[in-house]
RNA sequence: CGGGGCGUAGCGCAGCCUGGUUAGCGCGCUUGACUCGGGUUCAAGAGGUCGGCCGUUCAAAUCGGCUCGCCCCGACCA
């Protein structure tokens, strides 16, 4: 199908030589916009006539976990190569709304954004002897003059050759820069879709101090700004001190979202709020059995101290005159996985139930029947002041069965949907549904937004 | 890398064991009609180097070898 019947009779178009075609993006239409979109979300709003989200009814045979089949299905992502795959516009608008809110937080915490490159010169991991510890993990290449370079993995090697440039003296300190980019890491086994890929996007931070005391400021600032990254996103998480890994450092935190599938085994005390990822029985706090959960690592923090400033003479004079290596500690969240996680923790056997805060889009219009004449227009009606009251929103004017579009609407998981059908012909009133609950209200059309509002609240509020 | 599985139309699959005319089915897609509150119904149609290469054979999707790709279990990680 996927014609575009627009609002025709009634000319409100600017152009009014030209067809009503026009007006398709809400934005042409040259209505004054009182709540102007700010942030990187593109678009506010969306016919469904002509948004690229190919879903999918059946299962794909590659997909193992809900969060993979999910963003299958959904159209929100497609797979070009083993762990590499391609972000489609809703997918990207649900990365995008969480880099969002990251970058909110990082700059509430003093963190200034970045971009570093991806493409490393060999001889910057030569210098900390990852070029050979990080092993065949790394995607190594030569340039045309046959010298070394690698696709960026993690990002101390760079930061740290430009902090130790720039950075002459402890007046700069402390410094927290960041960076949201892609990641190269040639896993030995690339697994459930985003979760685990190859090239991903990352969120990276690096702090820089003078001294211990200035990183653990720094970094528990970050792990306040964690906290308040994942609430915001809605999950539900637990930290838990970690190894560090090839990263290095002494002192690293897990950020986990509980989850079946998680990669990650973590016990939890059921009475106190101690959690771990090691071994053990009860809980060395309040002896009490612990119980085994699974989680996925979305975020991890390290004290790095000095492991790749020493060995990359990234020295700074401090007050009394003296020659002292940076204080590092860097700061990881993978927005694809945190993604994927969410959908983890979110579906039902429909599809996703998304939070409100990084949903694609917040409301969906379904007209039963775009044929109904009155349907239509009530339903352009709501999608014009959706709009105009600054509500994210689609409208599904596709001449599909009712089935169809509900199963879809479902499927991708906005998390309110306005039906307008039969019961708006007869009795004016028009039906919501929350997809998290499946709650229904009804509403005639002046109170609509009234409801609307509410519920958007009760659904943002709800941590 | 070790172990297991898969590759046939856009997606999901059958056919392969036991080789044999024109390679099937469901969904999707195109056209027309129907229907319009939960992936609606009917009709007509388009769409395939059976992952690739080599071999066996009169004959290969089917048998053998090699190879490429993808998925799952383990070590690694955001």
């Amino acid at each position: 199908m996927g014609h575009c019947f627009c609002s025709s009779g009634k000319s409100t178009s600017l152009f009014p030589g030209r067809n009503n075609k026009n007006d398709w993006t809400g934005r042409s239409r040259g209505r004054a916009f009182t709540n102007a979109y700010k942030g990187n979300g593109g678009e506010k709003t969306l016919r469904m006539s002509s948004l690229f989200a190919p879903t999918l009814k059946e299962n794909p045979q590659e997909a193992e976990i809900v969060s993979h089949s999910f963003m299958l299905r959904a159209g929100m992502i497609r797979q070009l190569s083993s762990g590499i795959y391609a972000f489609l516009p809703l997918g990207l608008r649900t990365i995008s709304k969480i880099t969002k809110i990251i970058k909110e937080e990082m700059d509430r915490a003093g963190g200034q954004e970045l971009l570093l490159p991806a493409l490393h010169p060999g001889e910057l991991w030569k210098e900390t002897g990852r070029w050979e510890v990080y092993g065949p993990e790394l995607i190594r290449l030569k340039d045309r003059k046959d010298r070394d370079f690698c696709l960026g993995p993690t990002h101390e090697e760079v930061i740290t050759d430009l902090a130790r440039r720039e950075i002459r003296s402890y007046r700069q300190l402390p410094l927290l820069l960041y960076q949201i980019q892609t990641k190269f890491r040639d896993e030995i086994r690339p697994r459930f879709g985003v979760m685990r890929a190859r090239e991903f996007i990352m969120k990276d931070l690096y702090s820089f101090d003078r001294d211990f005391e200035g990183l653990e400021i720094s970094y528990q600032k970050m792990y306040n700004a964690y906290c308040r990254i994942f609430d915001r996103c809605d999950l539900s998480y637990e930290v838990v001190p970690a190894e560090s890994g090839v990263i290095g450092g002494a002192v690293s935190h897990e950020f986990l979202v509980l989850a079946d599938s998680g990669e990650e085994k973590l016990l939890i005390c059921p009475t106190c709020n101690f959690s771990t990822t090691q071994d053990e029985e009860r809980c060395p706090h309040c002896g009490t059995d612990l119980e085994e959960k699974r989680g996925i690592e979305v975020g991890h923090i390290f004290q790095l101290g000095t492991k790749y400033s020493e060995p990359m003479k990234a020295y700074f004079v401090d007050r009394d005159g003296e020659e002292k290596p940076l204080i590092m500690g860097c700061y990881g969240i993978g927005i694809g996985r945190t993604m994927a996680a969410a959908i983890e923790a979110y579906h039902d056997d429909k599809g996703i139930q998304w939070p409100l805060s990084i949903a694609p889009y917040e409301v969906a219009i379904i007209p039963i029947n775009w044929k109904n004449a009155k349907q239509r227009e009530v339903a352009e009606e709501i999608y014009q002041e959706s709009q105009e009251k600054g509500f994210e929103v689609v409208v599904d004017d596709r001449e599909f069965s009712a089935g169809y579009k509900f199963s879809e609407a479902d499927l991708i998981g906005f998390p309110l949907q306005v039906i307008v059908g039969e019961k708006m012909s007869q009795e004016g009133k028009i039906e919501v549904k929350v997809r998290k609950n499946d709650q229904r209200w009804e509403a005639k059309k002046e109170e609509l937004f009234t409801l609307l509002f509410k519920l958007k609240e009760e659904l943002a509020s709800k941590a």
